[in-house]
DNA sequence: TAGAGCCTGGACAACGTTGTCAGGCTCAGG
DNA sequence: CCTGAGCCTGACAACGTTGTCCAGGCTCTA
């Protein structure tokens, strides 16, 4: 990472961080070096005479307490680290914002990173969290090893997983029940009549896109339904392939007359696309989306609950900073099928 | 802060923090701490056979610098922060992001936390911020005194302001041109013939929203067009009374043929009650929406880039660590009118 | 009036790192 | 063989805070 080394200086001569230290606090009030600790601890032990002089020295000098030489001291940061993987997806604001909540109710500060779905990226940003010495950590994994964090756990880093397991090492997950809720969706589709429907995910590899991919197969064989290949986009996500590959699914001789889209990047391009064509075609998103409900027709989703992931995740990472939690566990969230038209229209035979 | 103050122990009997040091790291390797230190930071003068013994030490070990005692020492801690009002909002989402992308140019972590729109709670989390010895701010205001900050703006501390201005202290400020959006947007309206049009904003004490109404009147002034009180709806905010505020000014003998509204939210909630009603009504909503092109008919705003307010922010907040820096300045950024539909109905009268 | 006990305040070390500085080693040149 | 230059290396202090421990002064009681 680059420093920067020189550093002209704002305001005249004094230094950086020339600040007022508990040692200029005290001189000021003629107290000892302590005895302001206390005061600004709020530790007993202190006459209210001593306490007021404390205050006036703090408030006059601008001290503030210097928490890098106390975390220093204390060895709690009173911090925990989010590493997610775009805080502009509107997916992973509501996230952040649940687990900084928790963390605040916890008396934490909410340190967060993106890591542009980059596994280099991830593990230089959690070992960035970790030089830093948060209590624990919340990551949205990128990659699919994290044997770099073992030597973490081992000095009682907390640390839990969201949205997506870690990889070969054992560790809290908290995960919505992606198979699942695919499955229900694509089983609804096929309740509306449809035979053919079209899946378009993200790249298998990406273990919720996997599970969702399992779950439309999963659905398709309680059905009794072949899956054609010709059916299925894969590793498709940028809008202008998953716009091609929703016009060949339609254009086929034997077009499909339903989609299911495996996350809301995805089914915001294929409304695009549908809405573009006379002819209707049923669809399913993964993910709710904002204004779903004013669409026309209303956008029929399998919403998991953001939120409650993040809420979860930081609730069980402070359980386990309490001692009260032993084993690693693996948390599925359920989610929701939510109807509002899209999925209910019948196939346009 | 509710401190946590009894704790289990996850592993055995090792302390929490129990983590290597570089005294730990130099005794396996049988070189000196300083040696170490030189390895770690890549400073040269280290032989390679003994920075090989280091290095071999450090992955046995599973050493991380702790970045704490790090900070202590330089004086820098390359991070910054940023408060704004709720990172669940999609307005917030990538300004976030951009602000912290800049970051990351510079070396620099960001740490940030949502004041709920709370002036209390905005002081509160930027002086913890203050504490930890960030670097540098950005700040957006949910208070309209920030006389607490004088202490940090003279220890050197790099503040900016970002979508509203500081109160009552000498800041950089990057903002939005509200003020101006809001007038071209109704002017908008005005220009496709209509001459009632409600407005739907926030309280004026938050001042982009009174910059807005101030937008408003002004077109409405230019045009020659006396506003009636029963027009404006202003600190309306939560869905059901934007409901019905938006359902009186279409109810009255003379109702209104326009609304322009004065933030996402509020859009949000008049686009719903304008679906439900057979007579179109034109609408211009400031800041955009996603999907917004989708809606029937689709959404005219008068968007701003959030995106490009953090990253203006941000690079300021650098150039003042760099010293390249003088005078705060005011920067506004131009709002852009996006036309789709609902702003060019004609008044149906 | 003296002694015990409590309350307040302060001296000091320690946390883990980095900057300074000096010592020891190697090697070339005289 | 000696000297000096140059390169590695490590000892030590310092960053600002908190935990430990002790001293001094006070109050209260016998």
């Amino acid at each position: 990472m680059p420093e920067t080394p020189r550093r002209t200086h704002r305001l005249s001569g004094s230094r950086y961080g020339n600040r007022p230290t508990m040692k200029d606090v005290a001189a000021r009030a003629g107290v000892g070096l302590k005895t302001v600790s206390r005061v600004v601890n709020g530790e007993p032990g202190v006459t209210p005479e001593t306490e007021r002089r404390v205050q006036e020295s703090i408030e006059a000098l601008g001290f503030r307490r210097n928490d890098s030489a106390r975390v220093l001291r204390k060895g709690r940061t009173a911090s925990v680290g989010l590493v997610l993987e775009d805080l502009a997806d509107p997916f992973y604001g509501p996230l952040s914002r649940a687990v900084e909540e928790v963390a605040r109710a916890h008396g934490a500060l909410l340190i967060n990173g993106s890591s542009a779905e980059d596994a280099d990226r991830e593990q230089e940003l959690v070992l960035a969290l970790c030089a830093r010495r948060v209590d624990g950590l919340v990551v949205i994994p990128a990659g699919d090893d994290h044997r770099y964090l073992e030597p973490e756990l081992r000095a009682g880093v907390a640390t839990v997983f969201v949205d997506r397991p870690a990889g070969r090492i054992d560790a809290d997950v908290v995960v919505s029940d992606n198979y699942g809720g695919a499955r229900d969706g694509v089983a609804h589709l096929i309740a509306h009549g449809h035979r053919r429907i079209g899946f378009i995910g993200d790249m298998p590899g990406i273990h919720t896109a996997s599970e969702r991919l399992r779950g439309y197969r999963a659905a398709m064989e309680d059905a009794g339904i072949p899956v054609e290949d010709a059916w299925m986009s894969l590793g498709v996500t940028d809008p202008e392939r998953v716009r091609r590959a929703t016009e060949e699914m339609l254009s086929r001789p034997d077009p499909v007359t339903a989609v299911f889209t495996g996350n809301n990047r995805v089914t915001v391009t294929v409304i695009r696309v549908l809405s573009e064509r006379s002819r209707p075609v049923a669809l399913v998103g993964f993910d709710d989306i904002e204004l779903a409900d004013l669409l026309r027709p209303g956008l029929t989703v399998v919403a998991q609950d953001s939120a409650a992931l993040g809420r979860t995740a930081a609730e069980r990472l402070f359980r386990q900073l309490d001692g009260t939690l032993l084993a690693p566990e693996r948390i599925e969230l359920p989610t929701k099928l939510i109807t509002r038209g899209s999925g209910e229209l019948p196939p346009a035979d």
